[in-house]
DNA sequence: AATGAATGAGGGTTCATTCAT
DNA sequence: CATGAATGAACCCTCATTCAT
């Protein structure tokens, strides 16, 4: 018998566990998102995730690892939309700023609990160096990238004044910024406002370029 | 003389029990710092502060109020700070505006100890409707008045075609946006970097009202 | 055989969690009888019962309610003991009477470290109306049965100028009055003693249904 | 100056001192009282007596001192009230008792509040052999004094079957029982209720010598 | 003599982690 | 693999006591 499971049953066994994670995972964020950083417990989050006390440190050790991950799966979540929304847009690369601009204030990736759970995990960076390495090692690249794009758009269009460094570090400064505004309801903005203040600067930026978004009430 | 003195008693009785408050205060401050808000305890703060256990509860009555006090202490100073500034600015809406830049990336409010500790609470405030209500009640103020100086360039310098609250929102976006960045060093920007990112922006909108900042290495 | 197990498992569990409970119960009385109410802690209890701090809030989740959990249990006991009392008992109301008056001075029930522990939670009980709730539900029972055994003596030996209520009520403050006494070591009563002034008395009323008890030295 | 005050001021100063002292140790009863005796706090009682928080320990040395000089307080105050009742009765041993009866369910000794308090005390008695010995002192005397008046009546009225040490015993036990069953409202007795039971007794005991009281609704 | 801010030991409680089942 | 009862360090808070004023 065992000689044809080796082969399936570690798959399965793999993937189940590979599950199991990801409950686990998802159940944070949601007990992130409710209760804070600071009152979220495991007996929380296993019940959030409606399995045994026990089983977190099971997959992940212990409660920090677990929060480390769960940082790594929304990185890693973000990154594989960001990576997606450059190859469906089109070429040029305005289509993919505003590809970029349009999945940080979609449905996906711009609600109330994954902003949240962002802020949490920030808030606790200025004290956890894994957090911040872990959250570095993807936006850096990010904003290299849109800078790619920016100086592309320089270089076609005679800006030259224009600094493409500068240009992306002020659409992420923005998109960070507005994400907090939301989460603050400082302004009480809601997505398609804030997307429409970045589309505003963008058109002011390069007024050929980019559209100017419709005013919202 | 002595006849004098019985009034001045009770007034520094008071004095020392704010004073207390306010030590108390800055050794929280320091403590969520450098340890996080999750792992800062009662006994971190008064370590802090070189004073007793208990002294917190006879002050605060509980952690949660520090905490609150706290931050409306961060605020309230942040306010007092901003109002200095725009008096002490030129009356025109230029100055005012690149005073309250100034300050935003100013040694007092800008460092990472601040940030650090407000990103701390912004962290927390997605579960504590408290924390937002005293962040909402001070900052919704400071975007108005951006946007009245806005309007007023906009008046003054026939720019019909910009609209001040999106200009205003797009300033705090922006600031909020680079205090984060500079939190996490995901672009490695100091102060005058940062700064240099908003006048950049103010500078490419009112050309002739703001000034190219050097840029720095 | 192995197919008959699984019916036991929980069952075995669910009554560990009952033996836990009783085990943390018994410690209680323990820990008030020898040190009283105010002084006794969580520390004490578990330690009195050889286990963890923290399992008092995992089966009573505070210390309030593990006291009054333990005031029902000694009620609950006691009440088993009357009852149990009453069935063994011939059926005569003298011999029920008899019965309980033995009981109420019997090794089991007035012990001092039971007399203790009933006068502590007594002593808490003006303050504490869920004590005194608890306590009231069992005790006006107790008199009611006992003022129907007094009329039944006084229906069937012509004893009408008696009044049933007010003997019962003087056998039950005479019972609680005695263990006072034998608490307090006022009149350096014992077991027996007290039992013969209960006898005295009812003698002193039914002379021709209850025997003069031998007076100890 | 000062050579006339030597002789007045401490006076009056020993009569304020006292004066503090019976504040303090009023205040104390009234807050064991409603709180019970494991939730009073220097804090309240110090409140309470509109005090200063520092002037117990001034006063007492510490709680515990304070507590024992509430209970010698207590029993003080019981006993002059005990030997008024009895100097002012009419010489007769039945005079005596019902005097005695008619003081323990009078208005001045027969509250909820100084029953509160008595049984407060007794409750922690079974772990505090101080509060035992000074209770002890005053409680065996009062029942010696009362087998005389029973001893009395005996020799006079031909009762030789009966024993007096006995019936003080039963008398004894029969108001520490009827003030437990007033505190816990076990049958809902009031203090005419709880005292015909005893005359009730009483009477059934030496009927020539005790009426019969006046049956309540 | 009186005050009440300050202290810190010790209280009840929480919760990440362990481990027998 | 999975469970959840059990553990105990560490938390926040209380409060008797001290002491500078």
């Amino acid at each position: 018998m065992a000689h044809a499971e080796p082969e399936i049953i570690p798959r399965s066994r793999a993937l189940a566990k590979e599950r199991r994670r990801e409950q686990l995972i998802k159940a944070t964020i949601n007990c992130i998102a409710k209760r804070g950083f600071s009152a979220t417990t495991m007996a929380d989050i296993t019940k959030e995730a409606k399995l045994s006390l026990g089983i977190v440190n099971l997959h992940f050790q212990s409660k920090e690892k677990l929060l480390l991950e769960t940082l790594k799966y929304l990185a890693g979540e973000y990154q594989s939309h960001w990576e997606k929304a450059l190859n469906e847009a089109a070429p040029s690369p305005v289509s993919k700023l505003v590809s970029v601009v349009n999945l940080d204030f979609s449905k996906t990736i711009c609600t109330r609990k994954k902003l949240a759970v962002w802020f949490a995990f920030w808030g606790e960076t200025g004290s956890r160096p894994m957090y911040m390495k872990t959250c570095a090692e993807y936006d850096s690249h990010y904003t290299k990238v849109e800078a790619g794009f920016f100086a592309e758009i320089i270089r076609d269009g005679n800006y030259q004044h224009l600094h493409a460094q500068t240009l992306a570090a002020t659409l992420d400064a923005l998109t960070y910024g507005l994400w907090l505004d939301m989460l603050l309801m400082r302004n009480d903005l809601d997505r398609n406002q804030a997307k429409a203040v970045i589309m505003d600067w963008l058109h002011s930026i390069f007024p050929n370029h980019f559209q100017i978004p419709d005013r919202p009430a």
